[in-house]
DNA sequence: CTATGGCACGGATT
DNA sequence: AATCCGTGCCATAG
């Protein structure tokens, strides 16, 4: 029924492709901002009263039946239901006015770390600080730290350079506390600060970090110690709660030492774009994924428009049917792309089943070529529509769509489970035939590499590099 | 000599 | 066409 509702809207001009595209590649937070400027712009457009399943209450697409309460009996367990499920308190929230509840504006779905950590100190910010702010941020590394010279920031800004410095002083402070450091040390000294106001923190930790990091990443607590003038196990405690404390790159969540680059900027997922449950909250109950549309009620050609269209004066008739056109192909276009999230999360949460039931390690490999093969449908057309969405499982975690198409994360996570369980530190050979024997043909220099990502640190320094007294 | 990280190459993926 | 990823080789540290 829902593939006859769609056949009507097949006739496709580049335009309608292009827009198409773009839609698809948009989170649910900016297509609700483009319906919102489109729905201003243009009187053909209008917006219609919901509808509601009466059994369930949910809100309902236009036409067709409650996708959950009137489901096929046809349907497998294999087969999770998937339908449009418009929201607009999930996007929206309390808007306007109310600038300091960071949770309640959302601008974005997906935040990258400058908006996160704008967000936060705007409202001790004064408004004539907000670019150089701005600009502080957008020059942060994939470490957290900050790249540019403050110096020179406060040249270009014409701003004093102590002024510079307070702004950067707040930075530090917000939330991945130490982001906007010039280096880890400065970070970590940052951090002392912070925690010192809430717990304890051992005397020469500062002073560790200050004169002692050459020394504390490469572990050699007995140089450490003789720096510092203390005991050998004086230094290991404090390192150990440097370790446990203390994160060198603001932006990274765990502590590794010199890990390799393969990090991502971190990006603070809201709200998802796309909610899979249970059904009726039942664990063993049918999957269910619901696309979030970030607008109540309908799309649609205001028909008194069309009618208006008719008596329209001479010079009007142009411009009105110009924006009749735009409509139209709006609202396909919308349901273009509502159409293709379908067809597209359908067949994905079947293949990944067990990943969402019983975690990481039984994600399948999945390519989106070979999705866009089953599809029948273009490679980018995929790509597109997984970039920049958010995924909220069942079981809370809100992770990005990409991860469905992961091709190491299994492994990583095998990989993690094993070094857990080790008695005594593997080396990376070790881990590596290991993997072999569970059916995991990896290099060894893949091992590694894997070990990087987790924040792992490598066999040696790993077990008990610091004896803990009791 | 062993364990591991850096660099770079080639094939797969987007 | 551009990018990502697994791997091999080599240098370095312990």
């Amino acid at each position: 029924m829902l593939q006859a509702h769609y056949q009507v809207l097949r006739p496709l001009t580049t335009a309608h492709l292009a827009q198409t595209m773009t839609l698809l590649c948009m989170t649910a937070a900016e297509l609700r901002q483009q319906i919102d400027s489109e729905l201003a712009a243009n009187p053909a457009l209008e917006l219609v009263e919901e509808r509601r399943c009466p059994t369930c209450a949910r809100l309902l697409p236009p036409r067709g039946a409650c996708p959950i309460c009137s489901r096929p009996q046809s349907l497998t367990a294999d087969d999770p239901i998937v339908f449009i499920s418009p929201r607009e308190d999930f996007y929206t929230g309390s808007r306007p006015n109310q600038e300091e509840a960071p949770e309640d504006n959302y601008s974005s779905a997906v935040e990258d770390l400058p908006t996160y950590v704008l967000r936060q100190i705007a409202p001790e910010l004064p408004v004539a600080d907000r670019p150089m702010a701005a600009y502080l941020l957008t020059h942060l590394n994939e470490d957290g730290l900050l790249e540019a010279s403050l110096v020179e920031v406060a040249r270009y800004h014409h701003i004093p350079l102590s002024h510079v410095e307070d702004v950067v002083r707040m930075i530090q402070h917000a939330d991945p506390i130490g982001v906007g450091s010039a280096s880890p040390q400065e970070a970590m000294l940052v951090q002392l600060e912070v925690l010192a106001e809430s717990r304890y923190v051992p005397e020469l930790a500062e002073e560790a970090v200050r004169c002692g990091m050459d020394l504390l990443s490469r572990h050699q607590y007995t140089d450490l110690a003789r720096r510092l003038r203390i005991g050998t196990r004086q230094a290991q405690e404090i390192a150990r709660f440097i370790s446990e404390n203390l994160n060198p790159f603001p932006a990274r969540s765990h502590w590794g030492d010199q890990r390799e680059a393969s990090a991502p900027p971190m990006q603070v997922y809201h709200h998802p774009d796309i909610l899979i449950t249970h059904l009726n909250d039942d664990v063993n109950g049918q999957l269910v994924v619901e696309i979030i549309m970030p607008l109540m009620g309908t799309l649609r050609i205001n028909p008194l428009f069309r009618q208006a269209i008719r008596q329209a004066s001479e010079e009007k008739i142009d411009e009105w049917k110009n924006d009749l056109d735009r409509a139209s192909l709006f609202v396909k276009c919308i349901q273009q792309r509502n159409h293709t999230m379908q067809r597209l999360m359908s067949r994905v949460v079947s293949i990944q089943q067990s990943f969402i039931l019983n975690g990481e390690a039984y994600l399948k490999p999945l390519t989106r070529a070979l999705l866009s093969l089953e599809l029948d449908v273009h490679e980018s057309t995929i790509s597109r529509a997984v970039a920049n969405k958010a995924v909220q499982l069942p079981n809370g975690r809100i992770v990005p769509l990409s991860m469905f198409f992961d091709r190491s994360l299994n492994v990583r996570t095998v990989l993690k489970s094993l070094i857990e369980r080790e008695t005594r530190p593997l080396s990376d050979t070790e881990l590596a035939t290991l993997l072999a024997h569970q059916g995991y043909s990896v290099a060894r220099r893949t091992v590694a590499k894997y070990r990087a990502m987790e924040g792992i640190l490598p066999a040696h320094l790993r077990q008990s590099p610091v004896y803990v007294p009791a």
